[in-house]
RNA sequence: GCCGAUGUAGCUCAGCUGGCUAGAGCAGCUGAUUUGUAAUCAGCAGGUCGUGGGUUCGAGUCCCUCCAUCGGCUCCA
């Protein structure tokens, strides 16, 4: 007697072993054809696995993540098949499902293959597909296995099958064709309906370095050729959603190869934008005791060795600026926290000063390689919204505290709802990546942890994703493509302040050391911007849009009239022009749109008479003729919903 | 840095297998029009086809170098 629970709690006995395919059909048979994959006490297994003993059974189907995961790992067995059959000689490595799709590593010797093959790769993966073959696993002796992959001179496959138990290796096999694989199917070829070759990338074997780099072939498939092209357009649209196509659109910033790669140019009104994104960050520092400071863009090499910065990163980082005077060098600096550090030493400081915040939009230079830039967002040089917070370690936990309530609040400001945080740790397996002993590294690791729990933020643990030099809180941001970006950082360090010998006198008259948290609620001005510009396709929140309003004459006889709206606005601190040109109407306000001007201000005979404003919001929506006064108060009323004081 | 792709006017793009002075739309300039909620009409001007080399009678088109950009990998203080 064999008793399987269900999600919703009933049970279902059976006197032999049966196939989830099998309950499903027991179920219903409409549920049964769209079953693609299940999961067994927790355990993912085929639609076609024997289930022998009582446990909890979960069916999947393309609506649930678990069977996009399984029809996905499925297409990866298809495209290795067409990939073998097509490049005779192709060594298959690893090919798991991601996010939207899937991938295969696989190393083509000799053979190259550009995107001109994808035609032939897709047609050749419809023909497997159309065979509706099924996926059935098998076990493997590991003599067995690693003979399959020796005959075929396929390394990779037995370096993995090395490194597994021997019972535990499986076979899945469709057609004619045999993987090394854990599991995890749809139950046949034939339910791909639709499949996309989408790029190749170059992929070092292990994701290292050193080793050799194999061709890794990026697909997605689905069970319908229109959720196919629903997807090829959501691309399309995310693509318009892209930073780099809107900052040149809407004027934000450019890039000149004269002036260099990853070397961003701020225009006037990226220029003011950022102004306006940093006054608003000062303003609520201001509020939390922080001071501002300045410092140059270079130092000299001393202080990089000393920050231990000269040794981790010396070698990759710009090369030293030398003086003609010899023996004399000095670094673009990376980041602001030397010159910091060197500031807190510039005097003694008592327990009772203590915590000093201070703060600097820092522009930094980091080296990084040519194929790392990324518009706005991976660059060689931007600003930091730095500051260091030097406090008593009896201080660090409100200190934290505190400044993710900063980073909150920014996010609040700017409408950034759906964020990830991470709680980014060392990897033990590696302590030569790290400096500062593990004493100070527990307790920071543990104080950022408790931090995040105390605020109540839905936060993963990153092993391994901690700076050199400590462990930090990560405020993550999804760009258009849905791409993982950090933007918020704060990091708890123990190890500067040991470096620089800073100190502090406590109440029992002796010298003790601060900690120092390393903050930065944007990131980088440049990245932020960016990623805020992919989220709200350059519809800012009004308070941050570069123009405000936009006043269009009917015709060249009411610029007085559109002049007089323009003082009356630029009185209540509305940002705006006009646009008098010897244009229609039509043309006017279809400018106005693409440039994502929220209001529209029409002005012409009839508004002219009655001293008054027609409005038109971005979008289209006629919100009448009204006078100045009443939009002014209505844009008060929109920037007050967005833009509060940080802590009245 | 590595793998693959791309680079034609300020912007978006056309230019088939190499063949007469390289095209279009938008933007710009000039003129007409004086306009009521997403493109008024006409004319003009604008490019040593990313750079350097090569193949060829002839190169925007084929080959190589370098530069930049895009998608990934690695990296990200």
């Amino acid at each position: 007697m064999i008793k399987i629970t269900l999600p919703d709690n009933s049970i279902k006995t059976y006197d032999k072993p049966v196939t989830p395919m099998e309950v499903a059909m027991d179920i219903s048979e409409g549920l049964a054809r769209n079953v693609i994959s299940a999961k067994y006490n927790d355990t993912t297994v085929e639609t076609s696995t024997l289930l022998e003993e009582d446990g909890n059974l979960v069916l999947f189907t393309w609506r649930d993540p678990e069977g996009k995961k399984a029809f996905w790992h499925s297409s990866s067995h298809v495209l290795a098949q067409a990939l073998e059959e097509l490049y005779p000689g192709a060594k298959l490595s690893i090919g798991p499902a991601i996010d939207n799709g899937y991938y295969y590593d696989v190393d083509f010797n000799d053979q190259t293959i550009s995107d001109k093959d994808f035609k032939t790769i897709e047609d050749k993966m419809m023909e497997i597909a159309r065979g509706k073959h099924d996926f059935k696993m098998r076990s493997v002796s590991k003599a067995d296995a690693l003979s399959f992959y020796k005959d075929q001179g396929n390394e990779y496959k037995v370096e993995l099958i090395e490194n597994l138990e021997d019972g535990d290796i499986t076979f899945c096999d469709h057609s004619t064709f045999s993987d090394l694989c854990r599991g995890g199917h749809i139950p046949n070829t034939g339910i791909i309906k639709a499949v996309k070759v989408l790029s190749i990338a170059g992929a070092y074997w292990r994701g290292d370095e050193n080793n050799k780099q194999l061709t890794r072939v990026y697909g997605t498939a689905f069970p319908k050729q229109k959720e196919l092209t629903e997807y090829l357009q959501l691309l399309e649209e995310a693509k318009k959603r892209d930073h780099r196509k809107l900052g040149k659109q809407l004027e934000l910033f450019t890039f000149s190869q004269m002036v260099g790669q990853g070397l961003p140019l701020w225009l006037p009104k990226g220029a003011a934008l950022r102004n306006r994104l940093e006054n608003f960050l000062k303003s609520a520092q201001q509020k939390a005791g922080y001071e501002m400071v300045m410092t140059p863009h270079i130092g000299q090499k001393e202080l990089y060795i000393t920050s231990g910065h000269y040794a981790k990163y010396g070698e990759d980082s710009f090369k030293p600026i030398q003086t003609p005077k010899e023996n004399e060098e000095f670094f673009l600096k990376p980041m602001n926290c030397p010159h910091h550090c060197e500031i807190y030493n510039s005097k003694p400081w008592s327990y009772k000063e203590l915590p000093i915040r201070l703060a600097e939009f820092g522009t930094v230079y980091r080296y990084e390689q040519s194929g790392e830039l990324h518009g706005l967002t991976r660059v060689r040089g931007f600003t930091q919204d730095d500051a260091h917070i030097f406090c008593t370690p009896d201080q660090l936990d409100a200190e934290f505290k505190e400044v993710i309530d900063l980073v909150l609040y920014v996010f609040g400001s700017l409408g950034f709802e759906d964020f990830k945080t991470q709680v980014s740790i060392r990897d033990l397996s590696t302590p030569e990546k790290y400096i500062g002993d593990s004493e100070n590294w527990d307790k920071a690791e543990q104080a950022i942890i408790n931090a995040a729990e105390d605020k109540g933020l839905d936060y993963v643990i990153e092993k391994g994703e901690a700076a050199f030099y400590g462990p930090k809180l990560d405020f993550m941001v999804n760009d258009a493509l849905g791409r993982q970006w950090q933007l918020g950082t704060i990091q708890v360090d123990y190890n500067l302040p040991e470096r620089f010998e800073l100190t502090y006198k406590g109440a029992d008259n002796e010298l003790h050391r601060p900690v120092m948290i390393h903050r930065a609620p944007f990131g980088s001005m440049e990245r932020f911007v960016a990623i805020l510009l992919e989220h709200t396709a350059g519809n800012f929140p009004l308070w941050l849009m570069p123009e405000q309003a936009i006043i269009l004459t009917i015709s060249e006889k009411y610029e007085k009239y559109g002049q007089k709206v323009l003082n009356l606005l630029e009185n209540n601190e509305i940002r705006a022009l006009v646009d008098n040109r010897n244009e229609t109407m039509g043309k006017k306000i279809r400018e106005a749109e693409m440039n994502k001007i929220p209001y529209m201000i029409i002005v012409g005979e009839a508004e002219e008479n009655e001293n008054k404003i027609s409005v038109r919001q971005h979008g289209g929506e006629d919100l009448g003729t009204i006078s100045v006064n009443q939009f002014a108060e209505l844009v008060e009323t929109e920037i007050k919903k967005t833009l509060k004081p940080f802590k009245n």
